[in-house]
DNA sequence: TTCGGTAGTGTTATCGCTAACATTCTCACT
DNA sequence: AGTGAGAATGTTAGCGATAACACTACCGAA
């Protein structure tokens, strides 16, 4: 409100003035320090609040070396996947006190990485979460030695970073079972992008049981994740339908690709072909019919994600390499059945 | 690399002595300033390179006093429309040589919001942006001071803070009138939540379209965004759909659900009722049918927003209170057709 | 009474940088 | 050679906060 300080926003001198204190008692009301009077207190409060003052944490942040604010690296934080996990990691990184600043990187390469995490060190960060699905991602990491506490989200593990991830095999491993154990000879899959972990993850998984079970192993039928990619694998497997009775789609958004070529080409799901998708989006409910799928938990990955990187900063715990895995969850729909239904 | 520092990291002074010069000259070198002589500036850059300096922007901020960071407060960052309004603003402002800080709060009320605000101001950012998107954001937005440049996205123009928004009601009124076109008797409308200015847009639009044909003008039914709220709404409709054979849907998400509602109800689309929603998600395209929409470019409303932003902070353009307005697109897909087709 | 401990407060130095001013160097032109 | 303008560089003084230490008052124990 009213400020007598000519013009420009008031700083701590001022308040330790119009207080009658030092500036030095003024910074030890704002902090919380015990050594303070009681009448004092609420001296520089009122006075604090006369003022209209705000503390400058940039100033703060000079001479403490730390900012309470974590940077984070992502790319397509469009796509319901990493959006999720930024939102989950911001939410995480508030509740434990620390704010966020986000880089998203357009392109996945060594050098955008590493203007990146440079960037926010720069920018003074206490730590870092990179989002790095992709295997370039991972990589990109890994030959920085940033000299501040990182962590990886759904990243490969390499032994340099600790990393935080969904287990995308177990996930596909549960989407697989649940269709062999409807009585399905085999399961095709359409997988997700090359240079995607999460897609190589969850081909491992899907390829384990069928190897277990000792089932024939399809050809994997390539995607990118959208919607277009699925259709025209849909379309494929619609020409072969007579073959197939059961397809795990790495996404949920190609999922729904597939649906839509089945449905032009008269394939019936789940009656003639049982599809189960991955992700869990909102959408997939409903679909027709509502897909089978496999929920992810970014909420718990942003959690966990925070847990880690501030149990580096700290209690300064060096070398915690470590890995946690968050396990998914199969939500059985209509577009899973016995074969021949 | 290597430093001879001892430990800490090389500040600008060690990079002075390292190359020979004083720290302001190693300061004008990171800055461009013309007056360093090539060799001068190779050689500082070489010790920059050396030591592995890099510089310290918060010391720098504290001196310029801006940090070439903006805020963006944001609620509700996993729908469609706010994920892609906020990577468009981070784009933009990445393009113009800013970095964004991002606060997602998770209730919408004046006390959150004059914290977000309050601390994206003590971290020293040169200038908000709000994805105001509800009535009440908008509101407390108004009461609000904050005494550095602000700009709001899809919030309500009152006058005090600029506002960057997709045309809410002229992607009403193509929709609408598309389907009048196609020869349809009215429309029906099932609407967002009421405390979103982007629904209330919407259903104004719809309306003035009817109004101005004379049509009827039905109840509109109520909505979340949600896919769920639009299952609930085509059950309802599927009851009447004798009656109807017409409905726009405040979203795809939404629409979706209409969809599912109908196919369930064996009311068949858009044979006998044509649906258009709005957003144009990327799955809309696969819908079944594909879905007619409204398409919002996200990337331009990101774009104007950091535009109007630096105008305040750069040119100082004080009482810019414009409204920037960026057009919809129809896109017309395989949900609306002729009544009766 | 004297002393040490501690609560409450003030003083000074410092974080790493840029702005402002001071100084030196260069060179064209008298 | 002498001069002055301007380029190139150096020196000093902050930015606004916290840390470290110094100081005063007051307490109870010796």
């Amino acid at each position: 409100m009213g400020s007598s300080t000519g013009g420009r926003p008031p700083v701590m001198a001022d308040v330790a003035k119009a207080a009658g204190v030092s500036h030095q008692t003024v910074s030890r009301v704002l902090n919380d320090h015990p050594n303070v009077r009681a009448e004092t207190r609420t001296r520089v409060l009122e006075a604090i609040d006369r003022l209209g003052y705000r503390r400058n944490m940039v100033a703060r942040a000079l001479v403490t070396r730390h900012s309470r604010t974590l940077g984070v690296v992502s790319f397509d934080t469009i796509l319901y996947g990493p959006a999720s996990t930024v939102y989950g990691i911001e939410q995480a990184a508030r509740d434990a006190g620390y704010f966020v600043s986000i880089v998203s990187l357009r392109t996945i390469d060594r050098a955008g990485m590493r203007d990146a995490v440079n960037y926010l060190i720069e920018q003074g960060v206490d730590g870092i979460v990179v989002v790095a699905p992709q295997r370039s991602a991972a990589s990109a990491l890994e030959d920085l030695s940033p000299g501040i506490p990182i962590v990886a989200v759904e990243g490969g593990h390499t032994g340099r970073v600790p990393v935080v991830c969904v287990d995308q095999a177990e996930g596909a491993r549960l989407a697989t079972a649940h269709l062999l154990e409807l009585g399905h000879e085999t399961v095709w899959h359409i997988g997700g992008p090359q240079d995607w972990l999460e897609a190589e993850g969850r081909i491992e998984g899907w390829r384990d049981v069928l190897t277990a079970a000792g089932r024939k192993i399809p050809d994997v039928l390539p995607g990118d994740w959208s919607p277009r990619s699925g259709y025209t694998a849909g379309k494929h497997l619609a020409g072969m339908a007579d073959q197939i009775s059961a397809v795990f789609v790495a996404n949920d958004q190609m999922a729904l690709g597939v649906l839509r070529a089945f449905t032009e080409e008269g394939v019936r799901v789940p009656d003639q072909i049982s599809i189960v998708g991955f992700d869990d989006i909102p959408e997939s409910e409903f679909f027709s019919p509502p897909l089978t799928t496999v929920r992810q938990d970014f909420g718990a990955v942003g959690r966990h994600s925070i847990d880690v990187l501030l149990g580096q900063i700290e209690e300064g715990a060096a070398e915690v390499l470590e890995r946690f895995v968050v396990p998914p969850d199969l939500v059985v729909r209509g577009s899973s059945a016995p074969p021949g239904a």
